[in-house]
DNA sequence: CTGTTAGCGCCTTCAA
DNA sequence: TTGAAGGCGCTAACAG
C-alpha cells in the first residue's frame, strides 16, 4: 500500500518537515499560504499522520487498555461502552480486549498492553487475584481496578471503583424481609470473587439483624454463567426445601435458576421469589422480568475512567476507592409471601 | 514510570542493541552464555520491548482494526469473541472498536486504524454505504466486509463473508409453509440494510412460489433494537390482521414483537407464529424460547478473518465473496396452524 | 558470533 | 517564519 510521509509532502510544498509537523500540529506560526498549500496536499495525498511515529516521539499513545472478562455478557457490553464513551470525550482512545485474571495468558495480555505503551489500563475484575496481578504491573504503568478489593483489608497502592456490594446485598434483604419472606437462600457465591462475597455478607448480615434465616448455596465453578445457575438451582430445588426466596449472585446465575425452575414446573413468583443482581439487559425482557440490583454499569465505568485519567494526567494523584450505590429494581419474580 | 530500553539492557550486559535485538527475536547465533545473560537482566529490569518502535521499524503491527456496530447486541459480542481468537491463532491482535457506517465520525475511526498502521480491517455491517465507505479506504489498507453487499451487482474490488440471507428467508418461508401457515408478514426489515432486504427477498420469493401471501412492514428508522419492534408490532396488532405468523427481520425485533404481544394479551405461538433471525443468545432463555434462524456467527467471523488475512499475507489474493449457509433453529414460537 | 550503521516517521530544540 | 539536526526504541544489512 502506498504510504506517503511527512517528508513526501514536505518535498511536493517545497518546504521541510519541520513545517509540515508544524502545520499537522496546529502551531501557528506558519506563513498561511505555506499551511494552505500543506493542507491540499495532505488532502490530495491521502496522507495520515504516522501514529506509531508520533507516540513514539512523544512518549505517549493517548491509549487506555480495558480489558474485560466477558464481552457476552451485557453488563460488560455497557460497561465497555461507558468506558469508550468517556475516554474519547477526554482525547483517549480505548482498546477493548477480552481476558480474565485467572486465564494463564492474561499476562500475555498486559504484556501487549504496555509494549504498546498505553497510557493507563482500566482492569474489570472483582477477582481475588487481581490485585496481586495489579502489583506485578503498576509500575509499568497506571491501573485502575474496575471492582472489588478486600474491602476489610483495602490495599493501599490501588484505586478502584465498584458498586456497593454491602450495600446491594442488605437492601435485597430488606426488601425480602419487607415482603414476608423469613427463609431465604444466597445462591451461587464464588469465594474467588469479592463481589459476590461482599454481597452475599451485606445479605447475611441484614438478613440476620431482621431474624431473618439464610441457607448458603456456593459456586465452586470459576464462572457465573446461566449454565451454573441451571444446576445449582436443580441441586437445591432436588431436596425438599423450606425458603420462599432466593437471592442470586448476579442475574446470569438467576436466569439459570429461571431455567431451572420453569423445567421443574415450579412457578416464580407464586412458589418461590428470585431475585438477582446487576440489572442486565436480559433482565427487563417480556417474559423475565427479573427483580434485581442495579450495578449502575455507566456511573462505575466513567467514574473508573476518571480515576485513570486523573492518574495518567497528574501521576501523584492520590488512591481512590470509589463505592457506587446500587439501586432496586422491581419487577415480577418476588411477591409477597 | 520506569522505562527501560534495548540499550539499557546492551549496557548491563556489556553488548550491543543488536545483540539483545537478536535474543529478543529468538535468532539463534548468540552465544548462549550472552543469551542467558540478557535474558536474565530483562527479567530482572521487567523490559519489554517498545511495540510501538518495533512495528515502526518493522513496516507491520500485526494488529487488526475490527469495526463492530453493537457490541451490546449479543451477536457481535459472539462475532467479536471469535474474530480475535482465531487472529490470535495466527498471530495476530484485534483491535475491537465500536461504530457504525451510518456514524458521521466513523472517518475519525479510520482515521485511526490506519493511523495506528493495522495490517488490516474488518467492517461489521450490511448497510448500503458501506461499500462507499470501503472504496475510499482500501488504497491504504485491506479490508475486508463482514456483512451483505448488494448481491445482484456485486462489487469486484470488494471481498465480503455473510450469511446467506436469500437461504435463510426462504427456509423460514418453508418452514411456515409447512407448518401450515398461508398469510404471514415481514417485520422490521431496513431498506438501508442489505441483510434485512436479501432475507425478505428470500423469504416473499418463496413465500409466493408456496403459495403464501406476505404483508411487508417496514422499519423506517435506522436502528434494530427491541424497542423499534416492540412499536412496529404494536402498529400491527392495533389493526385487525389475517396473518397467523411473523418473520421478523432479526432476533432482536423478535424480542420486541414478543414484548408488544404479552402487553396485549396475543398468545405467542396460540395466536400467532413468530420466527427471528440470528439466533442470538437471549433467544434461547427460558421462557423466551424463539424460533429464529442461526446466524453461523463463529463460522462468519472466522471467514472473515481468514480472508483478510490471506489478503495482507498475499496482496494480490483474489478478491471473495463467501455465504455461510444459516441453520433453521426450532424452539417454541412456531406453531403448527 | 558480534558491533556499527542507517533508517522507520515524527517531533522538538536550536539557530538563523 | 523556517531549516537542520538529533532523538524516540528497535531492526536489518553489512562488516568483521
Amino acid at each position: 500500500m502506498d504510504t506517503v510521509t511527512i517528508k513526501d509532502i514536505a518535498r511536493l510544498a517545497g518546504v521541510s518537515c519541520a513545517t509540515v509537523s508544524r502545520v499537522l500540529n496546529g502551531t501557528l506560526t506558519v506563513k498561511p499560504e505555506n499551511r494552505e498549500k500543506i493542507l491540499t496536499l495532505c488532502r490530495q495525498y491521502g496522507y495520515r499522520r504516522n501514529l506509531l511515529a508520533r507516540s513514539l516521539s512523544a512518549g505517549k499513545t493517548g491509549l487506555i487498555g480495558c480489558i474485560l472478562s466477558d464481552l457476552d455478557n451485557p453488563l460488560f457490553a455497557e460497561m465497555s461502552l461507558a468506558l469508550e464513551q468517556y475516554a474519547r470525550l477526554h482525547d483517549y482512545r480505548v482498546l477493548l480486549c477480552h481476558g480474565r485474571v485467572e486465564d494463564n495468558n492474561i499476562d500475555n495480555l498486559f504484556d501487549f498492553l504496555i509494549g504498546h505503551r498505553v497510557d493507563g489500563i482500566i482492569l474489570a475484575s472483582s477477582s481475588r487475584q487481581a490485585s496481586a496481578l495489579i502489583h506485578q504491573y503498576i509500575v509499568h504503568v497506571p491501573i485502575v481496578l474496575q471492582g472489588s478489593l478486600n474491602i476489610f483489608q483495602p490495599d493501599p497502592d490501588i484505586s478502584s471503583v465498584c458498586v456497593d456490594s454491602l450495600t446491594g446485598g442488605r437492601i435485597s434483604a430488606e426488601y425480602l424481609y419487607q415482603l414476608g419472606h423469613r427463609k431465604v437462600a444466597y445462591l451461587g457465591a464464588r469465594e474467588n470473587n469479592y463481589s459476590h462475597v461482599f454481597r452475599r455478607k451485606g445479605f447475611i448480615d441484614a438478613a440476620q439483624q431482621l431474624g431473618m434465616s439464610v441457607r448458603d448455596i456456593s459456586n465452586s465453578t470459576n464462572s457465573s454463567t446461566t449454565q451454573v445457575g441451571y444446576h445449582l438451582a436443580r441441586r437445591f430445588f432436588f431436596d425438599p426445601y423450606q425458603e420462599t426466596a432466593i437471592f442470586a449472585a448476579c442475574d446470569a446465575i438467576a436466569l439459570g435458576v429461571m431455567s431451572a425452575a420453569k423445567e421443574l414446573h415450579i412457578s416464580i413468583p407464586d412458589d418461590i421469589s428470585l431475585m438477582g443482581f446487576d440489572n442486565i439487559s436480559y433482565a427487563g425482557l417480556p417474559n423475565i422480568r427479573l427483580s434485581t440490583i442495579d450495578h449502575q454499569a455507566k456511573q462505575v465505568a466513567e467514574a473508573a475512567m476518571s480515576c485513570l485519567l486523573t492518574q495518567i494526567e497528574n501521576s501523584k494523584a492520590s488512591v481512590q476507592t470509589i463505592l457506587i450505590p446500587p439501586v432496586l429494581v422491581e419487577r415480577s419474580t418476588c411477591q409477597r409471601c
